[in-house]
DNA sequence: ATGAAACATGAATCATAATTCATATTCCTG
DNA sequence: CAGGAATATGAATTATGATTCATGTTTCAT
């Protein structure tokens, strides 16, 4: 909201679309200390100083970006979630997972630029992952009340959840280049719902080990 | 093993160290491209030159360090795994996970050079985590031989634990700068072995999915 | 003890890349 | 359609920081 300087004339608007766009997938290959901004300018196909009509330096639009995919990302998800609003936890948590991929199919930047954003500003990467925690611990809340969750701590559940998918994402779309189909989407809810032993004699190991 | 010239006496293996010492201390706290080599040398007490009597340039300290840190953390968590041979899949995991929040607690850098490495050098990035996935298939595959484990894709299972180590690491050292105590250990363990949901109709809603 | 190999030094070099700015062009309201 | 506001330009400036190198010191096998 202070990262950038919004544009006035149509002819603005289009010229910051063409920079954010070049922005976003330069920084998503190479990251943020790879990419020069005559890289970014060279690709919206503006000239150099262009740059810093919309942004005061180099980081901004970086920040910007995050914060945007970030917001849209949230959003995507909520809406998904509001499709199926009797839809029990472990199902909105399928339709996240879902939309998620989906969106780092899309948006491939948004993984790569919060995962280095830490090292650019620490305070904006802490923030992005309060976010979501956040809408996390809400759902998660709320299907302990209904009796559905188990009394875990929300906030460490928001983080491994998160961690399942990060780390997920990597191993698809970083590591194999390809994406994940619904069968292991299949699997990770099921890890999530139920983890991974055997179901058979649930109730003895769980005990012994408290 | 090629990032690094090894010394040949005595005074080299303490210069090396003292360099090695300050990277790590100096890449954790404020990432590699923030950290100026001039910077490694002063801590380390010697001459800018010195740096390059021993790597060829900047990033293979980093990277160097990366290998090392990661081989050293694998053998913590073998050994610790050998020392109770017989534990059940389950278990090995709570000793994995408790050998992990130690070694990174010592070793804060790791966590945070592993993270950045993707940007320095996506091969030895990928690498570092493959090794671990390997790691974890292996004793995956064993437990779902001896019927504890379901039938999971391992590698998938592995980057999902990965995911829960990482981002619980994260919330943990890095967002409240404190670090797991046992009673989220054991609750990760428990979300590991039997997931979220609570524990009543458990097959009901494991088969309507499917 | 000696000298060739190892190691240490830090000022100087060199390359890179972020940012500025004076000027030119385009937009769009009245 | 006039003219002030917006926007575009890209060469020049500037800062930064990695890497080199010629020279001096220390090590240690013989």
């Amino acid at each position: 909201m202070d990262y950038v300087k919004l544009p006035k004339t149509k002819r603005g608007e289009i010229t910051l679309k063409k920079i954010c766009d070049a922005a976003e997938h330069l920084f998503s290959i190479n990251g943020f200390y790879a990419t020069e901004i005559h890289d970014i300018t060279q690709r919206a196909q503006v000239a150099t100083g262009t740059f810093y009509n919309y942004f005061p330096d180099k980081s901004s639009v970086f920040l910007y970006l995050m914060d945007e995919l970030g917001r849209k990302l949230r959003y995507a998800i909520r809406q998904a979630r509001q499709e199926m609003p009797d839809a029990s936890m472990i199902e909105q948590e399928r339709i996240s997972i879902r939309v998620f991929f989906l969106f780092v199919k899309e948006h491939f930047g948004l993984f790569r630029i919060v995962w280095q954003s830490q090292f650019v500003d620490a305070e904006s990467f802490k923030r992005y992952y309060e976010r979501f925690s956040a809408g996390y611990v809400r759902e998660i809340k709320k299907a302990q009340q209904s009796g559905e969750v188990r009394d875990f701590d929300p906030v460490l559940i928001s983080y491994a959840l998160m961690g399942i998918h990060s780390f997920v994402t990597l191993k698809c779309f970083v590591f194999d280049e390809s994406e994940p189909d619904e069968a292991m989407i299949d699997q990770l809810v099921d890890f999530v719902a139920h983890g991974i032993l055997q179901k058979t004699r649930r109730g003895d190991e769980y005990e012994q080990n408290q």
